[in-house]
DNA sequence: CTCCTGTTTAATAATAATTATCATCTAAAC
DNA sequence: GTTTAGATGATAATTATTATTAAACAGGAG
């Protein structure tokens, strides 16, 4: 807890409890919730908190590169407080998202679009789509 | 032009004035547009037809597998009318995007994915984020 | 060619996600 | 403790997209 605190001072963000809640919910979890799934996590903890706080929040962290912002063609953004580069399964029956593992073929990936393209890159988003293992199992019902 | 009234018609589709404007532009086109700006650019052609029927041609479309729909990360979907599979750049100055040729490397990342996971994939979107070369000239100005 | 029927269109309203506004409140520097 | 810049909460606004429905039209039957 304490450790939130000095990450966010660090980044010289003020700690309020709302800021600390929503972190601390982001890097407890690896379900990568919306800003809607997070506001109703926290209405026990704090009923006044508005949802725009959370998006507001959400976006100050991204900002800062404290979590970042999945896209994965739902209609809302997910949110991940894991920044380190790293790609993501979702599956297309329950809609869950999983991080992958940093994938050996991606150093190769990048330097064959930078040469075809003449694009100096920066980062890159790998989304994979599929059914997971346990939606594979119930598929056989 | 008679070659876009025949593939709507094998795929049961009625063929109306608007759906072939679509369905032209962005066949002719490598810029990726999004609705609006599909709408923006058949005004002239079209004074009457409403976004909305931009929209619902463009899901017709998707649903057909005639256009795919990217998500890039913006705030809008961009349209696509090229389905083979493959890959796409944007600059993060200008915004364009740009096709990228079938990537050797795909399939074995694939593979890793499928076995570090269990899941079974579909699909994939790759999205890759840079500078592009004209940016990057513009830059040392 | 003309009529019929189901689909498509256009106008409009509705919805959902996100952002802006602004008055109030509070963390943290003094 | 006071002060102050920045954060929150209530609400309104905005933006992208979808739903609704009446009018228009494509495509096939006769």
């Amino acid at each position: 807890m304490l450790e939130l605190t000095a990450i966010l001072k660090e980044h010289g963000l003020k700690v309020t409890p709302q800021r600390l809640s929503i972190f601390k919910m982001l890097r407890s979890t690896h379900i990568h919730p919306s800003a809607e799934t997070i506001y109703k996590a926290l209405q026990a903890e704090h009923p006044t908190m508005s949802l725009a706080t959370v998006y507001k929040t959400l976006d100050t962290f991204v900002q800062h590169g404290l979590v970042q912002q999945l896209n994965l063609g739902e209609d809302s953004y997910r949110y991940d407080a894991d920044t380190s580069k790293h790609s993501h399964v979702q599956c297309t029956k329950c809609k869950s998202v999983i991080d992958l593992p940093s994938l050996n073929q991606v150093p190769a990936l990048r330097n064959e679009v930078q040469s075809t393209t003449g694009f100096i890159l920066s980062h890159e988003q790998l989304y994979f789509y599929g059914l997971c293992p346990t939606c594979q199992e119930e598929g056989q019902n």
